[in-house]
DNA sequence: TTGTGTGAATCCCTTCACAGCG
DNA sequence: CGCTGTGAAGGGATTCACACAA
């Protein structure tokens, strides 16, 4: 139960998870740290040492029993149970996330919805009905909002992120293209597509 | 221009790019090291690591010119000039996307969308006439298509990907949640939410 | 004097190799 | 015998520190 697993790992659980999953619907029982690999496009050393992090699974011999470990990942990675989520920016971004089935598959419940723009606030999604910014504090309190979604312009993100921080926001996933500077208990990730197109390109052209 | 440039160095760049239009914006015409560190959450040594990777383009006792450091990071990520774009799945995140007005902005220009819901086939998006699966070859032929933009289901993402990469394609922004298998020279980034909102509730987690 | 460019040192992640348990 | 768990080795990225150019 180690301090400082870094970034890498993290992804690489995630995909054991699905994995596991996948392997779990084939109706086998157990799987070995090599099968792991093959899935996830590492080595059967890597899978043993992340996994070593968080205490010994395996057994020796046999391998991984599926259920067990993926129980274990889900407790890992916090997803063992429901993370009431905010949607911020009712625009397009945040209409595809709104209904993006992965995420409720995970547990992540979008309770509550937030615009600036006066002719979507009240309007209706699903159940929901758009708010004002003026209440991102009250709904964190009320509903209990652990993590934003930010799908807001760059321009607006910083001040909604200082209020979300000031009533208690714990993680945000930040679709605006700026560095939100946020305290350290405070969780940030960027999902930042131009810079993901950026590194197509600059492969591309760099192998000519 | 060595070969072997770590993934982590070409996010850097690109942010480094984007902290020279902003300054550039503010009118300055030099910036050192120091100031460009400070902009993306890294250290002075590491961005004079990362362009000499590239050459030299700073002037000791003075630092960068914020132009000419511009346009060769530009020349760098390849964003010098426009990449044909097609957009696979025109669903909600096919639509967020082709209105997300960063891309174009980098030079990525959408030419061609594609669906395989026959009620979708023949609609308008803006200028463009929503196409077929059965097009992906001589659409990428006739309209000299690079970049995938894949936001198609799971299931159906390898059989269009091999059919792309069989028609020249040369890299895919991947929104499916499946590691695709492809040929060496064809580049591929995963876009995964469930990932990294994964990340999110791990790291809130640990920290208790 | 200032701030780049870069070898050297350091740090951290990955891989190796094998002891040991089932 | 098979496969995990792990210390040790290896490799690659970051940081340091300073020579040197403007």
């Amino acid at each position: 139960m180690s301090r400082r697993i870094p970034a890498s790992t993290i992804r690489r659980l995630s995909h054991y998870l699905r994995s596991l999953e996948d392997i779990e619907g084939e109706g086998r029982e157990t799987v070995s740290s090599e099968e792991l690999a093959d899935r996830g496009q590492t080595t059967a050393a890597q899978v043993r040492k992340d996994l070593s992090h968080f205490g010994s699974f395996g057994k020796r011999g046999l391998g991984y029993r599926v259920d067990e470990l993926r129980v274990r990942l889900l407790e890992i990675l916090g997803v063992d149970r429901v993370w009431k989520v905010a949607l911020i920016g009712a625009g397009r971004i945040g209409s595809a996330l709104f209904e993006y089935p992965a995420f409720e598959s995970r547990g992540y419940e979008c309770v509550a919805i937030v615009d600036a723009d006066p002719e979507k606030i009240g309007a209706m999604w699903g159940a929901l009905r758009i708010r004002p910014p003026e209440e991102i504090e009250s709904l964190i309190g009320s509903l209990g909002i652990e993590l934003f979604i930010l799908a807001v312009p760059a321009q607006a993100a910083q001040q909604i992120t200082d209020r979300a921080v000031g009533a208690g926001i714990k993680g945000i996933l930040n679709f605006a293209p700026i560095r939100l500077k946020v305290p350290s208990h405070v969780a940030v990730e960027d999902v930042n597509l131009v810079m993901q197109l950026e590194a197509l390109s600059f492969a591309i052209t760099q192998r000519g």
